[in-house]
DNA sequence: ACCTGAACACCGTTCAAGT
DNA sequence: ACCTGAACACCGTTCAAGT
C-alpha cells in the first residue's frame, strides 16, 4: 500500500519499527502485479522498503514463504468476493451458481496476478497454509450446497451423482481461468470484454446442459 | 538421453562437437522431471554434460528458448499420443471423444513435469513457437472434427452451438489435468488410480451431458 | 563454427554484530 | 525484538579469446 514510487533509494525510514511483515507482503504483491509472481525477489522488495535484504527473513522463513502469505490474502479476497455475488443474488437455484461462476471468473480477469498467486503451486505452499486450505474448503461447500440446493428444487438434473457435478463444475471453472491467465484463449478478439464473454459462454454452457431434460 | 549419472564431475567429453543442442534439451527435461520446471538451471544442464556456462548460449538465446525447446518436444510427444489413442479407437462418435480426453488425462498422469512445461507460460515462449502453436490448433482440430461428427451422428446434442460445446470441452479436459497437476485433487486418496479414477469421473461426466436428452 | 574463462549484476540465505 | 553488514554459493548473460 505505502510504496514510494518516486526515485531508486527510497530513504531509510522508520522501518525499524512498523509493520514489516506486511508491507514486505503489500511490495511482493505489487512486484507480481509488474513483472509477474516468478520474478518477485524478496531482495527487490527489501529494497523498495528501504531495508537491508536480510530484514525480510526475519518474519519469512524463505521465499516461499513469503509468497505464500501473498497467496493467503489474495485467496481471501477471492472467497469474499464470491460470497459477495452469491449474497448479491436475490434469485434461487441456479441463478446463485451463475452468481458463483461469474463472481470467480470475473474476479480472476480482474486481478490475474491475484489468482496466478493463489495458483501457483510452484511458488507457495499451499498445503501447508491453514488459510489457503480453509479458502478452498469453504468455497468448494458454498458450490456444494448451492448445486444441491438446485438439484432438489429442479433447477438442475438430479439424476446425477452431485460430487461428479461438482467436480466437472469446478474443472470447468478453473479450467477457464487458466486458459484466460495461460493465454490460451482466442486472441483474434482484442478487447477485454470479448474475453470475458467467452468466459461466460463457457460458464452459460455447463449451466445450460445441467438443466433437466424438457 | 546420454546423461552420466554418475560422480560429479563427468570429466570433458567430446562435446566440441557432438549435438549439444538436443543434449542441453534431454539435459534440462531430466532436470525438470527431478525438481520442477521452475528449478532447471541452465549452469546446471551445462555442467551435467560438462561444457562451460557459457555453452549453451550459442544454442539458445535465454533460458526461456531453452524451455521453449523443451516444452515443444513435450507438445509433439502430446499431440503424437492423443492421436494414436483416436486411431486405436475403432467405434465411430463419442467413443471417439472419449479416446481423445482419456489419452490427454493419461498423458498428462503419465508425465506431469512434461504437462506442467507445454502450460508454463511463465517460462516458455509458447506465442513465439510455431511448433507449440502447430501443435496445439491441430489438436483442437482434431476435437472440434471428431465433435462435429458426434453431433451429426446424433450421439451429441446437436441443438447447442458447436464452437461453445468445444470451448466447454477444452476448458473441463485442461482443468481437469491442471487440477491433478495442481493438486486440487481430493488427497484422501492416496493411490494413483484413485486419481486417475476422479479425471475418468469428470470425463464420463461431461460426455454424459453432451448426450442427447432420451 | 563452436566452445572456454573470466567477468558482471543479480539472487536466496546465513550469521555475527549492532540498536 | 528487530535490523544491518558482510559473506557464501548460486544464478543468467556477455564478451573477448581460444581451437
Amino acid at each position: 500500500m505505502v510504496l514510494s514510487r518516486s526515485g531508486s533509494p527510497p530513504a531509510p525510514q522508520p522501518y525499524h519499527h512498523g509493520n514489516l511483515r506486511q508491507a514486505l507482503v503489500d511490495a511482493a504483491l505489487a512486484l507480481a502485479q509488474q513483472k509477474g509472481p516468478e520474478r518477485v525477489s524478496v531482495r527487490e522488495a527489501a529494497r523498495l522498503l528501504g531495508v537491508s535484504p536480510a530484514a525480510p527473513f526475519r518474519h519469512f522463513p524463505n521465499r516461499r514463504a513469503l509468497m505464500t502469505a501473498v497467496a493467503e490474502e489474495a485467496g481471501t479476497r477471492l472467497r469474499i468476493e464470491v460470497q459477495k455475488a452469491v449474497a448479491a443474488e436475490r434469485r434461487d437455484g441456479v441463478y446463485r451458481l451463475h452468481a458463483i461462476g461469474r463472481g470467480y471468473l470475473q474476479w480472476v480477469q480482474a486481478h490475474p496476478a491475484h489468482f496466478r498467486i493463489v495458483s501457483a503451486r510452484d511458488q507457495i505452499d499451499a498445503e501447508q497454509s491453514v488459510s489457503l486450505q480453509a479458502g478452498t474448503a469453504e468455497l468448494q461447500q458454498l458450490i456444494r450446497q448451492t448445486l444441491q440446493q438446485a438439484q432438489s428444487r429442479g433447477d438442475i438434473r438430479s439424476d446425477l451423482d452431485t460430487e461428479r457435478l461438482l467436480l466437472l463444475l469446478r474443472a470447468s471453472l478453473y479450467g477457464l481461468a487458466r486458459m484466460q491467465i495461460d493465454g490460451h484463449l482466442p486472441q483474434w478478439q482484442f478487447r477485454e470484454e470479448a474475453e470475458a464473454a467467452t468466459l461466460q459462454g463457457g460458464l452459460d454452457m455447463v449451466l445450460k446442459l445441467l438443466k433437466p431434460p424438457a
